[in-house]
DNA sequence: CCAATTTCATAATGGTCGTTATTAAACCAC
DNA sequence: GTGGTTTAATAACGACCATTATGAAATTGG
């Protein structure tokens, strides 16, 4: 019993996502996202608690709408294709979206106030949490022979993870896809082969 | 005639450098400028102006004190010595200071609110200025033959300023100097050749 | 239809933001 | 040493920050 709520909990934490990926967590404000959302600040804080709680479900949401390519990545045959899937994927996925280029794991918080510390480490932790996967898919090539024995790979996976990140910096900086396409592809070309 | 000084304006920079190295342009308030500056608020304008003012002049400093090492290896005999040299003392100075790691033109601004966007804009020019003389210089080692014809440099200075921005984010995060110098490796290690 | 409950919009909270008046202190030319 | 000028420190400014108190509107069970 009571009054319903009136707007839909999903859309508007579409738009929330969409206001922190452009403007990041500390450039975001509660007049942005009241703007964005069409909805009113008390509403906010009570169907999603307060600023950083906001943040971290947008942060959810953002792995479950956008991020699928990495577990479709981490599925394919040999790790040269995994590490071009992933990417690839995140070219288009730093490109795709005109009003707010980038990447919220990176556009979210790399600095800020001391107050935004809890915030910058859950994004530290959301990037590690790719890593590990990313590392662990690389053991496993390396088992299975596609990698050699000498392959450094928890490395391996630090490097993609530094070519996503790097090319998430420029996107937000304006940079067209195809020039992005051609840095993934420069990175791949430095990818290690059993034979060598 | 009047009253002199009392602080030294090149210190007092050197300590806004290292707030904004720290938080970020918009993370850092006036509030921890005085205090790692020892120095009241209107001082603080009156020998700067603004923040954004501050935070240009800081960003000159970084340029000046910590960024040396890019005229150097531009000057170096090979574009792969040049890349090389670039990489490693990224490295370096992403990890050399515990109070501060990554790097000003990533930790200043890759996302924020719309006010702080003219020091957005600044660190795009100023990491731009970066990839163009790189470019350069890869242009020339291409007509000095040390570059295969086929090279795209473009593409190449952009994936070593990638590099370098991935690995801010990543000393940012807590990544070990190790680490970050194992993923450096990881992308020279298939450098083009001239003879491939 | 009434009472209980939930959501709504308005507007206020205390705090901090960047930026400056304001006034006292220190200096130099005369 | 006095007058004119620059800097220093205190404290204030309006604006915006995240958060919430308040009361009206809407809904359902009895």
């Amino acid at each position: 019993m009571g009054r319903h709520r009136e707007f839909d909990v999903e859309k508007v934490l579409d738009a929330a996502l969409c206001v922190f990926w452009r403007k990041g967590y500390e450039g975001t404000s509660y007049a942005d996202l009241t703007e964005a959302a069409g909805v009113e600040r008390p509403a906010l804080y009570s169907a999603f608690g307060n600023k950083e709680a906001l943040f971290r479900k947008a942060l959810d949401r953002y792995s479950e709408r956008y991020l699928d390519y990495i577990p479709e990545a981490l599925k394919l045959p040999t790790s040269r294709q995994v590490a071009a899937h992933i990417l690839y994927n995140a070219v288009d996925l730093n490109t795709r979206h005109p009003d707010h280029t980038g990447c919220l794991g990176i556009n979210g918080a790399v600095a800020g106030s001391d107050e935004t510390e809890p915030v910058r480490q859950a994004l530290i932790d959301f990037r590690a949490a790719g890593q590990a996967q990313l590392h662990e898919r690389f053991e496993r090539a390396k088992a299975e022979g596609d990698l050699p024995e000498t392959a450094n790979t928890e490395a391996l996976a630090a490097f993609v993870m530094a070519m996503t990140h790097g090319m998430a910096v420029q996107a937000k900086a304006g940079f067209s896809r195809d020039m992005l396409n051609a840095v993934a592809d420069q990175a791949l070309s430095t990818w290690p082969t059993k034979s060598s």
